[in-house]
DNA sequence: TTGTAAGCGTTATCAA
DNA sequence: TTGATAACGCTTACAA
């Protein structure tokens, strides 16, 4: 029922292997025979078979992409940045989920990546998380978003940095009384998390300002729980004057949590996130954005490059820039308060 | 460097096909053989090779999903239900983008596809467009999602009766001077926006109200267009009571130039949406909800039906109920409005 | 520059 | 229920 390699070679009358070179554009081809055998494949409408391609030289021509989310503006937004330059390359991407607590009674990863892929791309999963020490086991070139795990090569973002930044908006605005909205807190699987905290203690003791418990809440990384925890610290005898949020989404909840209450975002109480988020701009959140769409591009780069040099140079690792985004959220602190 | 069928085989005391047969969990193969063959399997870390394996049964295991966009809320949210889907069931998940402007020299889908996948999922493509076309054209087992072109399998809503549901509500609470923020216009290529036009002038029709075209805007889907439509119509001398957005992302900019007025959402004018966006809640935004985690899923489950029963049974198309949810930004007219 | 031919690792047919 | 063995359609030494 299929054309095959045979077929071209017969009308273009040259050998298989000729066909093979000459659709490659390996160089060792006469431009007049290239000229020929392509006129014959594309007469005859021919594809080239992917599996048979693959059993013979053992390349796959594909790249998984692993991520504990698909429909959360972060990992969709770096998917969108690998999408296109893997597909720009020709290479198929391969999208699975892991980690996800929606869909636990799942094949794990590792098994379903052996002799599938030439490489993997592994969105933001905890370092500590089994799944992915399985993966790195397989020993395929690798490029990590959003998260670093000993010497794969990864692309991240200084979260030390951003959440100093984002602090230092807060205190430079004459907040001394800032709350934080964390994800899961202190048990938290993700580096990200545990800098950002780092961060914003090292803010506030530069500042000799004492960090609060009470001011303190964990929002999950959602909006609900952005809400939930700027509730809970609206219900303190002392508010805070200003709240770092560790994600523009908490951030969104919190600014709900401000509006039930009568207060708004940056007259009564300033808040401040961390992402970017493509609703920021539209909510007035004051943020820092992270290059979340880069980030993919240049794993995926990077891992092209990996894969083409036959895994001769191992990818570095990068850490791209964050930038303060001052919205209507922050504002100096209303005197008296 | 790779073990083979033959090292199993081998270790098992049995021959490459009853390995195969086993591994495979066909019905003719002696329990105990089975359990043999599974532990010489497991002990050697043994994995099939898939490019082996495809070539030999012409099978692939894969499905592509073929979308305009990866970080819109629709279209990765339609892509989560189609990968859980697609993962319980062990197929691999190709990934393409197509008809994106942001990426237009590429290689186009169809050649892509051709040998590679067992079937196509296409998440809203302009029913017109000449790269479906040419997709549709390679006869594979197909699923669309939100569109619906000829007799091909679909998962769609009724647009029109969303429309009509969302307008009607507004007539409900006595609004008469109702606007409209539309997408592209009258030359939209998508089957959604002409049949959400369709029932809101139905439902006007119905209630005997004119459409006054100088209450029409276009928001091209995004929340900024949303927010320049909203804003050309509160330049109207005479500015509607309530608008209905073609999407709740056009919604969101809408409330913002609202606010940018000193207008409030409900109490001045009101607005709704549809989608049941993930933001929706948080800016209490009236919708008529979609269920688009289950569109994805629903495809997916049909395609996978199609591919079991040797595309005999050719799926069928199904429409999915819609849902009206009330929140703060529609409320009654006010007096003398 | 081109051709020959031996793999690549399965699956599937047929016979036992 | 099991085994031999011929495909499957390409790539790649190696030879010419």
């Amino acid at each position: 029922m299929g054309i095959t390699i045979r077929d071209v070679a017969q009308a273009a009358g040259v050998s298989t292997a000729t066909v093979s070179r000459a659709l490659r554009g390996l160089a060792n081809v006469d431009e007049q025979t290239r000229a020929r055998v392509e006129r014959a494949a594309a007469e005859l409408d021919y594809v080239i078979s992917p599996s048979a391609s693959r059993l013979a030289s053992g390349r796959t021509g594909s790249v998984a992409v692993i991520t504990p989310y698909i429909a959360r503006w972060f990992f969709s937004t770096v998917l969108s940045g690998v999408e296109s330059t893997l597909q720009g390359a020709g290479m198929d991407l391969l999208l699975m989920t892991v980690s996800n607590p929606d869909a636990q009674h799942r094949l794990p990863p590792a098994p379903r990546l052996r002799r599938r892929v030439d490489g993997a791309l592994i969105i933001a999963i905890p370092p500590d998380d089994q799944q992915l020490a399985d993966v790195l086991k397989l020993d395929l070139p690798t490029s990590l978003i959003g998260v670093s795990v000993g010497d794969v090569p990864s692309v991240t973002i200084d979260d030390v940095y951003a959440a100093r930044m984002a602090t230092q908006h807060l205190l430079n605005l004459g907040h001394q009384r800032i709350g934080l909205i964390a994800g899961s807190g202190s048990r938290s699987p993700f580096t990200a998390e545990k800098d950002r905290h780092r961060g914003f203690v090292e803010a506030m003791n530069e500042a000799r300002l004492p960090i609060a418990p009470h001011l303190q809440a964990l929002g999950f990384f959602t909006s609900a729980g952005g809400e939930q925890a700027m509730t809970a610290l609206l219900a303190q005898r002392e508010r805070p004057t200003a709240v770092f949020c560790m994600s523009d989404e908490m951030a969104f909840g919190a600014m709900r949590a401000l509006r039930s209450h009568g207060l708004q975002p940056g007259r009564d109480i300033s808040l401040i996130g961390v992402d970017g988020h493509d609703m920021s701009e539209l909510l007035e959140l004051t943020t820092v954005e992270q290059p979340v769409h880069d980030m993919g591009r240049i794993a995926a780069e990077a891992l092209l490059v990996q894969l083409h040099s036959d895994n001769q140079i191992k990818a570095q690792s990068v850490v791209l820039p964050t930038r303060l985004v001052v919205r209507a959220s922050t504002a100096p602190i209303a005197p008296g308060q």
